[in-house]
DNA sequence: TAATATACGGAACATGGTTCCGTTTGACAA
DNA sequence: TTGTCAAACGGAACCATGTTCCGTATATTA
């Protein structure tokens, strides 16, 4: 949050015109995500924002970056729940069953999105990164308190944990046959199946 | 498979050089989905069969049809394990868990089959329905098998559980910290917990 | 108000799927 | 064997999309 103060230079202001288009390509592409999903062709999205495509990658390097911006707080939300669910009297296995369909909601809801985090796209590498970096840690914790707790088996890493429900939410939206909630239950169910 | 004939007309045999284009091309196919994935660019497939693109077209309409060609045994195989399986006297559950780990094998090799097979992009719907159409009937007879036996919960149904199967076999290449086969014992393993 | 760095827009380029069209060729009959 | 022609072919052309470039416009500051 300080990065560019601890560079020891002054942080340049920027142009109005730059923090005004900055804000409209986000709520554009949030617009747009919610109808296209997040795949949206650039062009749609600048021309929603009113701008030129060339000012998205001027705001944001690459496409991951846009997508990352406009669900930063979310992510983050997620994460702090985890870390208030954890601290709450909530027992393990059940924190960590709640945490893990509230991050369900989150990403299933947004069209597209479970998809591309998965997806080995290099342009889209960093957006995994940073659900990864942000999200593991916590859902580590859960899990490490619900195996303390003797209450799961204790053998399933967080990451492959976070990865697989975030496979299981690919195309839940438009399927009707498909309940990723359902499905991420099962697989967390699994889990009390001490091997 | 008589549906030429079916159809009244004597089916008019094809010339000599599109039977041996279409075999290279699917040879070609094959090869490069092990390379470089089953969205390999189609110019790439032409070159190695040694024909032009159109060629692909016109043998095999969408992309869908080339890649349901490249895989259409392994496919058949995949079913009828299923079947032998059931009428085998292995127990239910046991079977239906044996058949799951096959199709893990199958699909979680085949580099980005899986992706897919649940991409929403309309060029793949009839690769999706073909796995669908064929799979899912042999994996609700195995469910349904299981849950007569007791041994597992019997609100998930074999669509549902086919799709959640495949997911998790999304991007199973190329990461030594995503095991799909792991997770989806852990899927399985669910199926266990009665509601 | 003038000078300049910043930011802008849209054309241009790269890549990949798909279609079109003039040419080639296999099959068959004379 | 050769002539005919529908079948099949190759690759250029077309379209959509991500990404970069460059000449122009403008916010800022002196």
């Amino acid at each position: 949050m300080a990065d560019e103060r601890a560079a020891g230079k002054a942080a340049p202001r920027k142009r109005a015109d730059a923090r005004r288009n900055e804000q409209a390509l986000l709520d554009a592409a949030a617009a747009v995500f919610v109808t296209s999903g997040v795949e949206a062709p650039v062009r749609d999205i600048a021309s929603r924002a009113g701008v030129g495509v060339a000012t998205i990658y001027r705001h944001f390097p690459t496409r991951a970056d846009l997508i990352t911006a406009v669900y930063r707080h979310q992510v983050e939300a997620c994460a702090e729940a985890g870390v208030t669910l954890l601290a709450s009297d909530v027992p393990p296995y059940e924190a960590l069953g709640r945490w893990v369909n509230q991050f369900v909601d989150f990403v299933a809801t947004k069209h597209g999105l479970a998809a591309v985090l998965q997806s080995d796209d290099p342009a889209f590498q960093s957006l995994h990164a940073y659900f990864i970096d942000r999200l593991v840690p916590v859902c580590a914790d859960l899990l490490r308190a619900a195996a303390d707790a003797g209450e799961i088996r204790s053998d399933i890493d967080a990451y492959e944990l976070m990865r697989g429900v975030g496979n299981l939410c690919i195309g839940a939206e438009g399927d009707p046959r498909y309940d990723a909630r359902r499905l991420v239950e099962l697989l967390v169910a699994g889990l009390r199946h001490k091997p």
